[in-house]
This record gives C-alpha cells, structure tokens and sequence, in this order.
DNA sequence: CCAAAAGTGTTAGGGTTACACCCATGT
DNA sequence: ACATGGGTGTAACCCTAACACTTTTGG
C-alpha cells in the first residue's frame, strides 16, 4: 500500500514542549529515542500527523499516547521546517507547548522512557529540539505577559511564594516578595484557599473556561472571532541557517516511519516516574484562584504582568 | 513521474498576510484567484512548498513571484492544519505576516490581480485566510508590545501623527497626541528627519540591524540563542471546529496542483497597482528612527507600548 | 475665509519601587 | 539555637492620563 503524489511532499510531524513545575523550578518532559536516528537522545513527545487529524489532534494523541496526559492547554509554537531537521525524509514539525499541574501528572500510567528534566539541565536534544525548546522558553516568556498563565502550571491551591518562584523560572528574574504579592492579589484572581483545595477536581475544563471568558466580555468582536481565543498562531520568521538548500529527498525512507508514530516504538518498560515530585516547601498561607475572574481578566483591562 | 510514500502525506503550503500603511489605513494585499477551488475570491498570496526549501523561503518566493515584493521582516504565524481546509487534498498551510514600507512596493511591477484592501473593508476570503487573518490581526498587536513593529509599516520619514494612526489602526484604540507624542519621544529611537530623508535607500537591512541588535546587548545569552530573534515561532493552539475528522483524502487531487504554484497561474495583466497609494496628509515635523537606539531598543530595557 | 490638523505644558493622582524588622517553623 | 522562609507597611518618585488654546496649512 502507497500513496503516490505528483510532485513530493513531506512529511509532518507533531512536537510537545511540556513544561511542568515542581514548586522550585521549572521542568520539561523529554522521552529517550529508543530508534534512529539519534537513538539514546532525548526529545519532545510527538509523532507524525494522519492524514485525517489537525496538528493538534495530533500533538494530543501522541501525548497521551507517548506520557499518558491528557492536556487541557495548548499553544502552537509554530512550524519547523529547516530542510535537513530530520536525516530521514523531509519532516515538517508543528510545536506545541503545554502547561500541566503537577497533580494533573500524578497518575502517570503509560509513561514510558519519560523523564522530567530541569530547565537548566536539560540533556542534548534530537534533531533541531533544542531550538524549539528556545522557541517554546521566549513564547512562554512572551506569553506570560498577556495572560496569568503561570496558573496552569500549579495545583489548585499554592501558595505565594510557589507562584513567585514560577514566575522568577519562567521569566529569569528575581522580583521583591512584598511588590509581587501585593501585586497578585490586586489583580483580584486569587482567593485564599485550603488545603483541600489541592483535591479538589478541575471543576470545569479550561477550555469552558475559556469560552465563558470570551463571550463575557470583550465589546467589539464577531462571533467569528472566537477562534481568536484558541487557534491563534503566532511566531516570528525561522531563519535556521539554511546551508544546503537544494538537497533532494527521494520517496524512499518512508520504510523506517511509522504512520502510528516514531517514538511510540520504544521501550515497553513503564516508568511511571513521570510526574515532577512536588517539592513540599515551608508552610504558608494557601491561594487559589477564582475562576470567574480569571476568566474575565484577560480582556477587561489589558493588564500585563510587569514587575 | 510521481512520488510514492508508505503513508499518506499532506501538501504543505504558505500563506503571506502583508501588510501595509498609507498614512491613513492599514491594509492588506490580496491575490484574486484565477482557478478553482474559489475562483474569482480574493486569498493571501502564497502556494505550495518545494521539497528543498524552508517554509520561509517558500513564502519568499511566492511573494515575490505573485507580487513582486522583496520582503525584509517576515513574521510566522504558525501552521493552520484544518482537515477540510483545502477542497483538493490535505493541504497544512504556514502562514507569515510581513510588513512592507509604502515606499518599497512603489515598483510594484511583477503585480498580477493583486490589490490592497483597508483592513476594515476585507471581502470574503478563500479557504480557511479569514481565520488566518484574525490570527495575524491579533498577533500584531500582541507584537506591537515588544518591538517598535510600527516602523517597519513606515517610509524613512514620517510625521508623528502617521505614527500615531498607524498604532491606532493596529490597535484599535484612541490615544491623546500629546501623550502619544512624549512618550515616543522619550523612547529615544526617533530623531527628526527632513524630506529627503524619504528618499535614502534602506542603508542596511532589517536583518543586519537585528543581528547587530541581537550581539550588542542581551547579558547572559549563549551563541545558539541567536535564532529566538529571528526563527520564533509563537502561537495558540489551532481549535477550529474540526467536523469532519475522518475524511480520507486519495492521491489524486494532484493533477489541480502545481508545485511552482496555485496562484502564481492567474491572470497575466500586470496591475501595477499594487501599492497602497501614499496618502499626503498635512505637512509636519518629520521624523526618522535612530537605527542603532532602534536596534538597542528592545533589550535593553523591557519596554512596551501602552498608551 | 474656513476647516482641519499641528504645535505646545502642566497638574493631579495612581502605580511602582525600594526598603527592614519580627515571627514561625523545621533542622 | 539557628537558619530559612513567612508575614507585614510606608514613603519617594516616576509615569500616566486628562485637559485647551493658538498657529499653520490646505482648499
């Protein structure tokens, strides 16, 4: 069975960019590659797209697949297209990057060879992974400035310091305890929470959420602008040095892709150590974040966090 | 002569969002279609992806085939992988917001049914290109924070007033031109200009006043981090309605594909209208941007506009 | 001549920043 | 006991936002 086109296409591949935090630093989830090429590397969750799925259909089901998460958020970092990233055929790779709460891991079944890494040390990457992973830190640093996004990547009570010490991850950044306190709770999205609030299930998706915000607020959008909320895409130009411009792929190693996947091949043994522990951190008052203002808060005021 | 895969692969196409500022509205250039699918519509100048180059020289090339613009900042948007969005094949599109200079479109000569259309009074487009639009839309003015952006919509010298319309209609907002005008000024990357400075020839290019920028300034940043200024990619995850998520897609559409293009076949009447015609406007104090504060700007301090 | 746009400063108020000491907890 | 982190308030300063009249230009 083949498929025949008249002029050649490429292939096209989905990426995960998981950042997880474990209450001190920020994390990513890398999976060893159990075939070649880079064989023994790390790299992101992800696999190749069918022909019937969206690019993010894709990145979810190989996430899941690959790590056993199931994810609400999900942001496109873009498309990754530099002629020779994978040594096997022409491979076009749509990122993602994606937020999860530590508890969201804690059931970490299919796990396989996944393995939480720390920012700051994260191993080699496979093909051009270490790009997209610089690509996925500036998009999230970008990104933390428009929305309170650092809370996707807490349990559902934490405490002030918690969210300080993401915030300084996230942005490289030390800020004063007091101003940045002060300055959280005059956004008016937290609420004083209990402890048990870190049981509490995802009362509705974020999605939902997110739906609930829009509609709520902003004055002068079209219906057809929901989208905006969710498919929006953005990313600046890839000018990857593009040294051999005019190599030619034939139809030829599609006998070593997989359709189902690249990395879902690999090791059977489960490791569930997919999860970053939860550093427990000294006792202090506990904070959760009110999910009606939340939801209002993005497009009320256009206010950024800038500390 | 055909290309033979194991699995079914999709076409990968670009798309160009441009963008463009008469001194009175902001604009974008639009190729009529001269075949089917959506005959006689009006879509974003772009087509098929060769096997041998990046998206971005892919998206080069088309402009330039279709419109004749060398474009200079080019900004990715990220993929749009809708199942359904191209009636002929599976068709994943990577679509790029650019930025052109009234001045550099003046020799508008390779234009075919091209025509710039206000941003306010866009006709229906082809394809899945207004949802990209509302993306390139928001995107801008997510970019209008971090980077003086503006400019690049701007001849070498212009009038404050031009400046401020130009924020205004990215926007959407109304600022008073006093205040507009003291804190542009304050940012130091503008000097005043006199007539001819309209006519100088763009003394180097955008990417070597990045790359300047780029080395000049930011404090911890290793060799490889280079590409966040120019290859970010950056984007929303993509949630359009996916209704029909197992259509199968033969190898067969091809025969409507030509890999050198899909819009490139139109009508062969050169319009060299195909420049936003430069609105005069009042006269007044002209100014032009200090390249290298331009080029220090963004880094060194993490200024925004917010008005 | 008239209409539309350019040019020009000041002030009040809000927000940001900088800063130090005591207390509670855990080791 | 000691060290680490939690808890708390104020004052100076900068930046923002609001605001009106005169002059110039183009038609």
């Amino acid at each position: 069975m083949s498929y025949s086109y008249q002029y050649p296409h490429p292939a096209v591949a989905t990426d995960c960019v998981v950042f997880g935090f474990d209450g001190k630093d920020l994390n990513i989830l890398l999976i060893e590659r159990g075939l070649d090429p880079y064989k023994g590397m790390w790299a992101f969750p992800g696999g190749f797209m069918k022909i019937d799925e969206t690019a993010e259909t894709c990145a979810r089901r190989e996430l899941s697949e690959e790590t056993g998460l199931d994810i609400q958020v999900m942001k496109q970092l873009g498309a990754f297209s530099s002629v020779q990233r994978d040594p096997r055929e022409r491979v076009v790779s749509i990122a993602f990057y994606v937020l999860v709460q530590p508890s969201e891991v804690s059931g970490g079944d299919d796990a396989r060879q996944a393995r939480w890494f720390p920012i700051d040390d994260v191993p080699q990457l496979a093909f051009d992974h270490d790009f997209i992973l610089r690509k996925a830190m500036s998009q999230l640093r970008k990104d933390i400035y428009f929305e309170p996004i650092g809370f996707e990547l807490l349990n559902n009570a934490f405490t002030m310091s918690e969210l300080q010490r993401l915030y300084e991850a996230i942005l490289g950044v030390h800020f004063d305890r007091r101003n940045f306190e002060r300055k959280m709770l005059q956004t008016g999205i937290l609420q004083t929470a209990t402890e048990s609030v870190d049981d509490l299930p995802a009362s509705h998706s974020w999605e939902q959420v997110k739906a609930n915000r829009f509609f709520g607020s902003h004055r002068e959008m079209r219906r057809k602008d929901i989208n905006d909320l969710f498919g929006s895409s953005d990313s600046s130009s890839q000018t990857v040095q593009d040294t051999s411009p005019h190599i030619h792929f034939q139809a030829l190693s599609d006998e070593q892709l997989s359709l189902t996947d690249d990395c879902q091949l690999e090791a059977e043994e489960a490791s569930p150590e997919v999860l970053p522990k939860r550093k427990p951190g000294r006792k202090g008052r506990l904070f959760s974040f009110d999910k009606e203002k939340y939801a209002r808060f993005k497009h009320d005021n256009n206010f950024r966090f800038e500390f």
